[in-house]
DNA sequence: AACTAATCGAGACGGTACGTCCGGTCTTGCA
DNA sequence: TGCAAGACCGGACGTACCGTCTCGATTAGTT
């Protein structure tokens, strides 16, 4: 066996990461930057990430900890909070610098691809899941519509706002649950 | 005054750059490449476009010439006809490939930001006003609403589905038209 | 027929490359700065010399107008004297900073190597033989000695004065002059 | 600290320059060009030397291990060796082809210039200084002369025969040596 | 006086090399 | 074995220069 990882080593890669894709976005961001920041070696990052690409995604895309929606008692209510999960998700620097480039990236990179989906659309559609789950019990919606469609038309909003128009999503989530909420029970 | 450019090597570096953005994605897009099949030199390239970047974006995101939308006679047809068009366009191969890498590429440069936004928000946006303008007139909307976020919600979700879901959007149109005009009109 | 040579034209290429080979030496001169300065297009000047090396070379080593070196009645006086021509005509701002260049640019050039050959060594031995023939004749030299060995220590000396030590060949024509002359006579 | 860098590497990049040299002079010698026969990347060279200059100084003017030369018992025959010594080096394929680029590079670089009047004429008049002490003291001189002359007069002659008359030195070191060694005890 | 043909300044063209920068791998010596 | 330091290969970047070419406008000599 031998010496064991250094696990102040992990979290100075991740930390160094984080306050470059602030500092200097996506594009700015080097390697050597993030080792020289981290005072640690390159091969100390490429024994634990075997990309750029997946150091960032570790860094920037903190994995799925979105937590279960909470239960509001209202489909309103749930999906107003949902959609407030995935703004403040998206509008932390270090994630708002890193999304575009991950989703350019990934477009050369099934394997990346696949575990962004996981981390990122996956965890979001499985709380959508639940959640219109809930209403479907609470007689609000009759049957569960089609989650692919309901997440675009939850998550599409925020991102159309942050990296299209490149404006702030401040109240958002207030006005995009209400439309969402009312084309699914309303129509 | 002296020797005019060549209009014949302006089309011919757009062509290969829209040519290998479908054979390789933006990531294995060389400005060297683009050159070479072009049959041109690197100057010429360099000479209309400041960057790889610009060059790009003048290659996929074909400058507005998105028509005023026709007028169906109605806001659900006028909507369906606009999502389609942006779905036509966000899947054209080199469109689909170089879209999500400008997006990335953007945050750092300010001067391409407000080109991309104007070449392809402000567009869109104009012809949602205009069809919004149509719904007024008609008296199927009592007024305008705030066009930033009906863009977001007729936008959003053809990205999410494109590039985040990594799906293809047939369909999309008819259901996300019927779904923003009646969010619209019955709420 | 047709429009006729610009006179002006020819003399203001051959000033402007003089003036910028003075003021940044061969390896910063470009045909583009050229033009520029002598207010005219690089057609002009590739209408009348092939390359730049030999734009140079008409530019700096002012072909051959080398007099017949006057008889001074000795051979050291008109040793001297010739020595002093090429110390003058390597020192001028222009061929200081040409020569060099040419000397490496036409060993991948046979057809400049001979040119500049022409302009420059032979025409020099000419008039080493002209004087060696009177040294001869005056009774001073019993037989003319080989051109090309004589020519090499009188043309020699200065160049390695000049550009290897890269020193001020201030009275070094009377010092070869004596010395060369010894060596003839004497030896 | 960190990886020592690897002497194969320099030798490797060396050798491949002097090949290249050889084979197509310093005009046609790219740097990337002896990366590629090297096998080695292009940082390696510019992490050794700054310029491509400096990578063919390194190269060709094999620096300077020019040893003392040695004590043949007369003036006449210590000069010899040195002329002959110089006319080798001169002569080599490599150094033939570098040593006129090199001459015209230099006047644009002072640091360079001075890296090779060290490297090139500093030690070819120390080994003269040497032997021009060793004639004083045999009593073949009065007194040292002026060693920047003697120089000029040593190594003048075979850069006028190599590079300015383009012929070869065969037989120069004798004939040079013999004339020499008269101008300064003879007269 | 009209026509012809070569010139002019300006600057775009293809090609090629430069020196810089990064990504991902490998190699030191130390812990 | 992990670690910091840093060299290694490969390959793209954007710049610069060469020698050629194409514009529209002159400027002679020829009809």
């Amino acid at each position: 066996m031998g010496r064991p990882r250094d696990s102040r080593v992990d979290e100075a890669i991740l930390t160094a990461t984080r306050g470059l894709l602030a500092e200097g976005g996506y594009a700015g961001l080097t390697v050597d930057a993030v080792a020289e920041r981290a005072r640690i070696g390159k091969a100390a990052i490429y024994r634990r990430h075997a990309t750029k690409q997946e150091m960032v995604f570790a860094a920037a895309v903190h994995s799925a900890d979105l937590p279960p929606p909470p239960d509001t008692g209202s489909l309103l209510g749930d999906l107003t909070v949902l959609v407030q999960e995935i703004v403040d998700h998206v509008t932390s620097p270090a994630a708002a610098a890193a999304i575009p480039g991950l989703l350019a990236d990934i477009r050369s990179s099934p394997e990346l691809a696949a575990r962004f989906h996981n981390a990122f659309v996956t965890v979001q559609q499985a709380g959508l899941a639940e959640l219109l789950g809930r209403a479907v019990a609470r007689g609000e919606l009759p049957s569960s519509p089609d989650v692919d469609l309901v997440h675009a038309l939850v998550a599409g909003p925020v991102f159309a706002t942050v990296y299209l128009q490149n404006r702030s999503p401040d109240g958002l989530a207030e006005r995009l649950g209400r439309i969402v909420a009312g084309a699914l029970t309303g129509a």
